[in-house]
RNA sequence: CGAGCGGGCGGGUCGAUCGCUGGUCAGGUCAAACUGACUGGAGGAAAGUCCGGGCUCCGUAGGACAGGAUGGUCGAUAACGUCGACCGGCCGCGAGGCUAGGGAAAGUGCAGCAGAGAAUAGACCGCCGAACGGUCCGCCAACGGUGGAUGCGUGGUAAGGGUGAAACGGUGCGGUAAGAGCGCACCAGCGACCGAGGUGACUCGGUCGGCUUGGUAAACCCCAUCCGGAGCUAGACCAAACAGAAUGAAGCGGCGGUCCGUCGCGCAAAAGAACAUUCGGGUAGGUCGCAGUGGAGGCGACGAGCAAUCGUCGUGCAAAGAUAAAUGAUCGUCGUCGCGGCAGGGCUCGCCUUACCGCGGCACAGAACCCGGCUUACAAGCCCACUCGCAAU
RNA sequence: UACCCUAUGGUGUAAUUGGCAACACAUCUGAUUUUGGUUCAGACAUUCUAGGUUCAAGUCCUAGUAGGGUAG
């Protein structure tokens, strides 16, 4: 059984890796989010990053969008392929929406890595 | 009851499940990772970054200039552009509100259009006059003189009209050809002096003076007071991979507005060392700073003060600390507001009110070194003081 | 996080020392033309917002809003 735990281990926090992604990564989106998915080792847990660009909206809002998106992740991570480094971000002039952002998740990590 | 004015409070409650993050303890490990238990985890504005400080480094932060800020008085404060009280001005019937409020008699500048004239001002209409010139008429007389008429030119005047944001005091009497501070009286304003009150800004009263000396300094400027610069990306320490190299002169550098002053190294030549600068790297990355017996803290009592605030005493009242960046997600519950429904009650007979049920809503906003302010944003609800109007007693 | 800059018709720009907000293009209306184009005439502004200084503010001062940029 999957844990449904988010440490720091699960997560993207360089930088570089952010960059690598974003330019190199394979693309998916859909109303709601932007995926990018890149391969990292065949065994290794899947990990998250998540990029709000200011103007989505206040820090509160920013604030929002990014738990949602964690929390969609977290409890669905048995749905998402391992091997690999995701990186989310909210569509352009989205609406905030906890059960499209809980839909899409999964959908669009799954779209991304079949592609590779 | 209606309208208003000033101020304050408030910032949803309690749980369940799944998560995040700091600390302590235990397990685990060479050390970590990791696991478990207990425990802490956003605000009144955490926001804007508009001021002021602490703290850190620059050099021991010292002088002058430049530059910037402030600008009634007294006080409060670590400090402030903040706060309190008071004074002056403007607005409001009033409770109250607003107020960058030093200097225009140190100097320079500016004032469109309109208007006659806009700052040692000016004469369009108007009013006045026959001194001068012109014109007309008469007389003497012979190219001149004299008398009268005429406001055409020249002249006097600024009371009145009209323009403007602003027109170089106002009213009355005298005066004059007509007028005018030309003279006088009173009033306003300015300056000097005296007296009274107040710590002071200033207020009140009196005497004298020349008769008036305008506006703008959030225009330049002058005066007074204050400010060294940069900021937690401050700064201290540990520290990869590759790979160490170049330059400097009797001056070079520290020195980030400029100069003085000051400090470090060097000043016969060569070599070395040292110093400084530049590039590679003091970089990537990490630890500390950084989270607390701490902060110019909170609460309570007493005292001082009109108040801001201060003093003394008491009080475990007190535990956020991330770094791609925690403080969340879902559900229920109670609270509250709006709408709708229904039973009861009131009654002016279609409205009000209470219990219950359903649906929908509950703001502004997220710590990033820490404090004091200011400014701006904010749902529902609550409280206090005061003013005006109407009605009743 | 720190700092800096900008905002004027629909769009791109002007406006001297504070003194009637100007120009080009676009759009709309009308005229000319058989129709269209050209041409001519006209319309289109709360100078980002709110206060203040001044007789007078796009311009000066204060506070805010929005957008953009720089450093690490």
């Amino acid at each position: 059984m999957a844990s449904y735990g988010f440490s720091k281990a699960v997560r993207v926090k360089r930088g570089a890796e952010f960059t690598f992604a974003l330019r190199r990564g394979q693309c998916a989106a859909d109303g709601v989010l932007v995926l990018f998915a890149v391969p990292s080792q065949p065994d290794a847990p899947a990990r998250l990053g998540i990029t709000i660009p200011k103007k989505t909206g206040n820090a509160v809002v920013r604030n929002r969008w990014k738990r949602l998106i964690r929390e969609s992740f977290r409890t669905q991570i048995e749905q998402i392929p391992i091997g690999h480094d995701y990186i989310i971000r909210p569509k352009k002039n989205a609406t905030l929406n906890w059960i499209a952002v809980q839909k899409s998740v999964p959908k669009l990590a799954c779209k991304a890595t079949k592609n590779t």
